[in-house]
DNA sequence: AAACAAAGGAAACATTTGTTACCTTTGTTT
DNA sequence: AAACAAAGGTAACAAATGTTTCCTTTGTTT
């Protein structure tokens, strides 16, 4: 990355930070593209470089973070069994535990649904880059759809968890959804 | 309801009808009162009254949808095991499956995700007066979290499902996501 | 039937949005 | 070092948004 660059993703920067400062005051509906650029100490004119509107700011962050999320995935050391299980329970839920603030601050906003619209369409293609945490077999149109359900699942979950003013701590959740998991199998085969 | 009320609502449903009409042609963030409006054949003014904005529009649409829905859902005989499952899963894909024209439009425009976050904040509380497809118990909380998941996994289900252009039929996909259950608990159990 | 309340229409209004033109600054290239 | 390309600033612009005022129409009340 040259200085060039660094300037354009620089100045990105600052009118995110600037946004998600406005966001703890006031309504994401009512801040204007103006209040932005001014609280990011930027011209109007260099927000309009920078971004279509103020949704694509957010989309910026959401890319942002789950390219962060993936990172920290693929850092995994790979396993299988039970093992496989927790650890992706374990990245996932410790990973958005120290985000808590942002996802709470969308959550508030009503830019959970956009956040999860940006994560379902780089989740799909991204995750054939990993087994799915419990084992899936079938035609690939089966296994697309497997996927889908857990993706929703876990996208869900995270936002009962982190919706609530005083959240559980990871721990807590983790235990709950292995919990959660081990009856809905044992209800399953019962049937 | 009495005469006032029922033209209200006729306008509020004229102005629904002229935005999914415009929807089909033009891009949602494209379309200004002022088309709506006219396409409805009612003022700028009228709009204003009915609704706050655009989304008001579609959030209403989406009202009415789970209305619907939760209607047929209540409707269910009251059954047990696994053809409470089936039966579930029949009336989730047929309702929807009856709605597809209006749920593809909404999953190209962008605004799946919305609809999303008005399912969720509707069917949490809903889903009280329901047993869940499968059976569930333990802490209030634990309950909350295992409908979380199934909610979000049927929901996002729906959007990989309905996404595509040629969407297959709800009997190939009812077919597939019980298989699907099937395995998911066989691997919870295997581990 | 008369009075009233609420809905709709017409038109004007301030604000915001998104775009453009023109100029200055700054980093890259040769 | 000079030429160049791209980013940022200022300012003006048309279009759309959301609000308001005034007036007409229509259904409800008494």
């Amino acid at each position: 990355m040259n200085g060039k660059q660094r300037m354009v993703e620089q100045s990105k920067q600052w009118l995110c930070d600037a946004l998600i400062n406005l966001m703890a005051q006031e309504n994401f509906q009512d801040i204007s593209i103006t209040e932005i650029a001014q609280t990011a100490e930027l011209s109007r004119k260099t927000f309009y470089h920078s971004f279509k509107n103020k949704e694509a700011v957010i989309n910026y962050l959401c890319d942002q973070l789950f390219d962060q999320y993936f990172e920290q995935l693929l850092q995994q050391k790979p396993q299988v069994g039970e093992m496989m299980l927790k650890t992706t329970f374990d990245i996932f839920l410790n990973f958005w535990w120290q985000k808590r603030d942002l996802i709470q601050l969308l959550i508030r906003q009503g830019l959970f649904d956009h956040m999860n619209e940006i994560w379902q369409q780089k989740a799909i293609p991204r995750y054939q880059q990993f087994a799915a945490p419990w084992h899936v077999h079938g035609t690939p149109t089966q296994v697309n759809y497997v996927m889908a359900f857990q993706l929703g699942g876990f996208t869900n979950i995270l936002r009962v968890w982190l919706g609530q003013d005083h959240p559980e701590s990871p721990e807590q959740i983790k235990d709950l959804m292995l919990l959660a998991a081990q009856q809905l199998a044992d209800s399953l085969n019962t049937n």
